[in-house]
DNA sequence: CTGAATTTTCAAAACTTATTGAAAGTTAAT
DNA sequence: ATTAACTTTCAATAAGTTTTGAAAATTCAG
């Protein structure tokens, strides 16, 4: 296979990967296009390879941006601004878990504790269910949320290593 | 709070969660009903309690019975269907896990595999960051897919027991 | 077999989300 | 201070997804 042809596919497919998983598909091409990029490329460089407006690729590197992925990059003597995305994967992995805990785990789970606050008597079937239910839920995310954290503190191979020898 | 109310919001938060997990709102919503149904349910119960029409509930049901995270329930004596959801939230994890696993992770490094073996000169800035790229995703995916198959094959006791502990 | 109860299908409509592109805003070189 | 280069914003529009509802199919009791 020609590169031209790969990096086309990786592209494409990283896009479709990513709209499973609460981001957009083209988010998920910029950066794609960014991480194999070996040096910082323009708004423009992503404009043409990409064929997606300015507009477009404002917004979404922004948000790349905000999600720790990507950075701002200047180029001494360059006017325009330079974009290029963290290159470890398992840096990347790391920092979308950090932000996904913090957007939706954790208000989740204050959710959860809310609910569990409900006046009825146990005996009641359906107060019982309910009251199961959200503890269940609330059990399981908090042990997540514990060994999540530990896997942001850990670094690759402390973790990786360790983990998969723990479990072989 | 009063149980109604504490339902009524379960229900709606649990299907904005879903859409952050590639699950569409109504599925999740109809999934929260039936965990906080002590008993199954029909059809038309859920439509009554979700305000949605027959086709969604049908169209939505049939997705959960697909992903493992609920059944058909035969009751003597009754005409209609009902549904009932599997209540272990560690069950329904490692279900979600599993298809998951199946449906995304294993195709991306399917296709992984098949863009490393790219013609092209390594000594090429461009060429070396794909495959370096393409190397690094692949090494991640990898390993994260063998701690998922040991996290489905574990049961709860086991998993969350032993892997706070080694944590902590 | 008949027909009432129930479930399934799917084209059209409603809704949601993403994209464009041009105007407004900002920056920096001269 | 002017102006050209560049970035940001956002209303309009396009694209994509979900939902409806009524017709078709299926199931089952009598």
């Amino acid at each position: 296979m020609k590169l031209t042809e790969a990096k086309a596919q990786f592209i494409s497919s990283w896009g479709a990967f990513g709209t499973h998983w609460g981001i957009n598909r083209t988010m998920a091409q910029i950066h794609a296009l960014l991480l194999i990029s070996p040096d910082p490329i323009t708004q423009d460089d992503i404009m043409e390879q990409l064929n997606i407006s300015r507009g477009n690729v404002n917004m979404n590197t922004r948000d790349l941006i905000d999600w720790g992925l990507v950075d701002r990059v200047l180029i001494p003597g360059e006017r325009k601004e330079f974009f290029s995305a963290e290159k470890d994967i398992w840096k990347v992995a790391t920092q979308i878990i950090k932000e996904r805990k913090k957007r939706e785990l954790d208000p989740m789970l204050k959710l959860l504790s809310q609910l569990e606050k409900i006046d009825g008597d146990k005996k009641d079937k359906d107060t019982k269910q309910f009251i199961d239910t959200i503890a269940g839920i609330k059990k399981f995310g908090g042990q997540a949320d514990k060994m999540l954290d530990v896997m942001i503190k850990a670094d690759e191979n402390w973790f990786l290593g360790n983990i998969l020898k723990f479990f072989k």
